[in-house]
DNA sequence: GAGAGTTATGAGTTTGTCTCATCAATGCTG
DNA sequence: CAGCATTGATGAGACAAACTCATAACTCTC
């Protein structure tokens, strides 16, 4: 048994247009293949669809079924049409994103506020990076941006840098330490140090400092929110390094201090990585764009 | 843009057996027709439905979308082909009955209790069919059969007995007329008569015995339910006239009296009118055997 | 009961989808 | 990393399904 939209659209028509040859006229298509058309569906299906007794014919009972049917799913897939038309020119599509970096969430969801009053059709997502590999799913199109501090050289994949911010240290006010004016590797190792639960390649303290100078802290404290990582830290049950964007909300508060890491301060950079392609899409250069004055309303606060 | 459900199987399938080459076998169609097939659907609707940078393909970002359309919709169509398949073979069907007679849900609704468990697939619904005109709407199928004690020759519509019933006076066992044995039509001429609320015609107290003696109630009240017409008799506002099997709960009771109308009583017949195609139908010949043993129940009770 | 309007039917043409045969690309394996 | 196996793409031709045209049959209205 063979139902097609085209039935679906039949069935709709003659409803609305009330008879089969002011429908076939509706649908551009002659009155003959409409008759034609229902003959075959009903053959088929082993049911009458319409009632003959009367003139401009009327839907049977099996045939209001259908006509429920075709009201069901005819607007479902016409929706799925604009949204694909609208994918052509650019004006909707899929922005699912991934965050390697832990603390992203802080800059990126006023983003997505301010992305989403621009570009409405555009389905918005964000997806903590911590259960998966984000490139991989970067590139099987399960995500559509990464953000990662860490480019690698991928065919296919592009990485934009966003903007550059810098590990900040954090410590109680109270804490020892703030007698320093900056702090080097050595100063952990007799700290209890506090980080987001992800692998140590993932977190800078470690990628950039202590790894490379060899330095163990003393104990490793994983917690998931900032909020309670803060918390933590001003009740002096450890140390932290944050970004810059993150800490520039507690600088001022006399529970904390911030100290620059080495005596330069570090430096790292955020990229948007994104399958090449995608680039040309105009709302994904909005993102990035978005993202860059989001950045300099962050560090001129 | 052309998409048909073809699309939407092969979108499917080719999901479920994790690509093109399974998928084709278990459509049992051509790989290369399904590779035909998808390209003329990207070509149509300019998308990008699957990523090809991988060898087993992967669905894109909007593949996925039409994914969840396949998802939602298939299943719907498929439904409604084993709702068609099922009312071929007579064992899915639609029963939307109006009931012009007002009383007769007492009897009915125990009825369709007892069909139901015999025929679950088939739609079952009752219209009190008070408010438009019930015969036309069994020829135009809106509803599929219409209970009704006056049969009228209509092409393609017949009209089947189900069981006779007596309309019976009811008053209360204070009232004056209790003393006699039956009643005749000069008795309401002082009295409130309580009815249900539809034209006159369509009463058998009327059509039967007060229009033909040309005799007028002192008063009518019209009462929509049958539990508050009783109750208004019991408490003497007025008398009524109600068929037998709805008395027969109350006869026993000292609160009331019922008497035949006229000496010998009046007889009147129920029938239920189908369209003459439908009587075929195995479900429709249940349910009128079912409403003349549920008769026999009430009769005998 | 004549005529307008509506649906059904048959024959022929067009359109589109499938198969067959073959090529190209990817990925697995030793 | 080479070679083989698997997977997807492409072109040409076969075939079926759906459409058009012409015309017949039917209903409803006046």
């Amino acid at each position: 048994m063979h139902i097609e939209f085209r039935h679906l659209r039949t069935i709709r028509a003659i409803h609305e247009a009330g008879g089969v040859a002011r429908a076939a006229e509706q649908l551009n298509i002659t009155q003959s293949a409409l008759s034609h058309q229902i003959k075959g569906l009903e053959d088929q299906a082993g049911v009458e669809l319409f009632v003959r007794r009367s003139k401009p014919m009327r839907l049977s009972a099996a045939g209001q079924r259908l006509l429920r049917l075709a009201n069901q799913v005819l607007p479902q897939v016409e929706a799925l049409q604009a949204e694909f038309a609208g994918l052509r020119d650019g004006k909707s599509g899929r922005l699912h994103i991934a965050i390697e970096c832990h603390a992203c969430f802080e800059w990126l969801f006023p983003v997505l506020e301010t992305f989403r009053k621009s570009w409405g059709d555009v389905d918005v997502d964000i997806r903590p990076g911590l259960a998966f590999d984000a490139l991989p799913a970067l590139v099987k199109e399960d995500v559509d941006v990464v953000i990662s501090s860490d480019p690698e050289d991928l065919p296919g994949v592009t990485f934009t840098p966003l903007f550059d911010y810098a590990p900040v240290f954090v410590a109680a006010s109270t804490h020892p330490l703030a007698a320093k004016p900056y702090i080097e590797a050595e100063d952990f190792r007799g700290e209890t140090l506090i980080t987001y639960p992800v692998e140590r390649a993932r977190l800078d303290i470690f990628s950039q400092l202590l790894t490379p100078a060899k330095v163990e802290p003393a104990a490793i404290r994983q917690v998931e929110l900032t909020a309670v990582i803060l918390l933590l830290v001003a009740s002096n049950r450890g140390v932290s390094v944050l970004p810059d964007w993150v800490v520039r909300e507690v600088k001022y508060s006399s529970d904390y201090i911030t100290r620059p890491l080495t005596r330069k301060g570090l430096t790292r950079r955020l990229y948007a990585a994104t399958r090449s392609d995608d680039l040309d899409k105009p709302y994904m250069g909005d993102l990035i764009r978005l993202a860059g004055e989001e950045a300099r309303k962050l560090q001129s606060a």
